[in-house]
DNA sequence: GAGAGGATACTCGGATAGATGCTGTCCGAGTAACTGGGG
DNA sequence: CCCCAGTTACTCGGACAGCATCTATCCGAGTATCCTCTC
């Protein structure tokens, strides 16, 4: 059980556009800090179909929070970048048994609960001021102003 | 992020050890469940070899308990057959200035802290008692007696 | 009856291959703002 | 001054390829027990 790198892209990104959230982001800034650009803009539809981000497309255009960097957290970002596939029980096509009878399924679904419990206690908001609060590799990356 | 077959196949092989735990049990029983014979030989041997089975080889060989049921638990399983892979930072590869200062590793801990904490309460005693109490799948399937 | 040696019944573990999902690339389509020319 | 068409600057989204991991298969090697033969 393995967790993507599109969800390290996606936090990231975020981050960067909560701290310039007076401005749209363009996708180029974003895959500046080393991310395939066209990848990238694959996570980037993940997170505006999910509500997390508005995009504009056309000049000018670019990407902005769709709500306050304190209603979004980790939880959000995870939902939308890993979706849901967890575990599914395959017991019943195979000559299993227990048929779902074994309690794994409800075991799994309880642990992922505390998983995502721990994730939704992450805001945005927090972790931008707790690691980059006066933004200063921000600034220096960012090639706009 | 989502659990493999493996997990599966190792948490309802060790239930169906318990359950004859007065002898050893058979590969081809165990894979009498449905599994791969040869592939499932490589998840016991994971089970094996982190402790929670003892194996024997040669005539009358198999599998038993290496320890008692109500001191194995989804956790130990867990961390058996799907090792300790998990979540790596990877921003410092990249042009990234957060460099893991961002918290997300910390964050991801916690959470697979609490996700693991789950898995810890569920003994496979009671997994065993609490779905197959009378156990007569089990029986059914026996081929040894 | 006891010991030796072969047969048997198992797991161990490496090599291999197909399936699936992750990661990354390419490119045309669509859309919105800007620009410049004609009325 | 205004409108319209063309250009420009973006995102959208599908197709595709490389790669790692999961899943499965095959097979020889190793090992412990059992059986049989011989003395």
């Amino acid at each position: 059980m393995r967790i993507s790198k599109k969800t390290e892209y996606a936090v990231h990104s975020v981050l960067y556009i909560t701290f310039f959230k007076d401005r749209t982001v363009l996708l180029d800034e974003l895959a500046a800090q080393g991310i395939s650009r066209e990848y990238l803009a694959k996570v980037m539809r993940l997170l505006t179909k999910s509500g997390i981000l508005k995009s504009s497309v056309g000049v000018n255009g670019g990407y902005v929070l769709a709500r306050s960097a304190d209603e979004i957290t980790l939880e959000d970002i995870f939902n939308a970048v890993e979706g849901d596939a967890f575990y599914k029980c395959e017991s019943r096509s195979r000559k299993c048994g227990l048929a779902g009878k074994c309690g794994l399924t409800e075991a799994f679904n309880a642990a992922r609960g505390m998983f995502l419990g721990e994730l939704r206690k992450c805001r945005i908001s927090d972790m931008l001021g707790k690691s980059v609060s006066d933004g200063s590799w921000l600034k220096k990356m960012n090639p706009v102003v």
